[in-house]
DNA sequence: TCACATTAGTTAACAGATGTACTAGTTTCA
DNA sequence: TGAAACTAGTACATCTGTTAACTAATGTGA
């Protein structure tokens, strides 16, 4: 049976199709984790894309490059390593997206003392300024997102987003670099 | 006080440090919410690079081309702009990808009965077989992720992100397109 | 019915992320 | 101490995705 009548097939419609033909046609048995990462897939991009959008993008900052400036503004100064590690990009996105900043006057970027291979990233004044204007929007509509969901509700699903994502020494994961 | 001792700085004590600087040196408030999108955010992300670099990469696939290839096999044939509601994607990202997965001979485009605009997409013989297969290991290791968590708690995670992103009518959300 | 607005899809220019290969500094240990 | 192994960061080529502009088909309403 082919998927006729598209009338009105939206995601959760979509999810229950593919959990039917999965088991039914080709007997595939985890329809439940299946269901659970498309969730998460899809939560994740439809709100990173709309704080990017409405955020962001107009006032000329990308999604990553404010997630370097906002770790680097609260932890910061720190090595390019431990900043890659933090925001979960690659060395080489960490590189190329601090020599942007850097030239749009919001990054400093200096020799580490300690390891002279090392280089330490810090807010200049400019960026620690825009740091603190453009957290404040990002902040409330943050808070808009969440606002759905009660207290409680907010911190079961960080624990269990936590847990999922830290018992992973279970098994063999790829993670970057 | 600025953040010295970058010893051992890793997710869980970087969002402690963020919340406590944020809270208490500017005064911000909506702690929980930033520390939800962080966690969510993150998430996704580890799961899906794990996915795609373990599963999709080897095997000649990205990530974005699974995902429309996975909805043309379930709910296809259907029209590219179905395709790009279903993935997330745009249809520019849609139609790009199209192209290289029809001249990969997964792919079939045909030009839509009904309105002669649009375009309707389908998998290929070839294209079949390939999710088939692709998807059993596929499936095997979203059981893995998920097996960490009970199926109750499986629901409950589907329920609040679902949640999270169905009730933002409330408020003016951007979407993709 | 015919002009106007809308919609589907494609294209082009561009921004950003990836992996690989490279340079250079640091650690290790024989 | 000195050679080999390792590590931090960068450069480069490539790939993907984004928006904006465009073409072509469809809908709409005086």
């Amino acid at each position: 049976m082919a998927a006729s009548d598209p009338g009105e097939l939206d995601f959760w419609s979509f999810v229950e199709l593919a959990n039917r033909r999965l088991a039914r046609e080709y007997g595939f048995r985890h329809q439940l984790a299946t269901e659970l990462l498309l969730t998460l897939n899809r939560a994740s991009n439809i709100v990173t894309y709309d704080l990017e959008a409405s955020v962001h993008r107009p006032r000329g900052l990308s999604w990553s490059g404010f997630r370097l400036l906002f770790v680097t503004w609260l932890a910061g100064p720190l090595e390019a390593k431990k900043a890659a590690e933090l925001t979960g990009m690659s060395r080489a996105a960490v590189s190329n997206l601090a020599k942007t900043l850097v030239s749009d006057g919001l990054l400093s970027r200096e020799p580490g003392s300690r390891d002279g291979r090392s280089v330490l990233l810090s807010l200049t004044d400019e960026g620690h300024r825009d740091m603190v204007e453009v957290f404040r929007v990002h902040n409330e509509r943050e808070d808009e997102w969440a606002g759905v969901l009660s207290p409680e509700e907010q911190r079961i699903l960080i624990m269990l987003l936590d847990k999922l994502v830290t018992n992973r020494d279970q098994f063999d994961v790829r993670g970057r670099n």
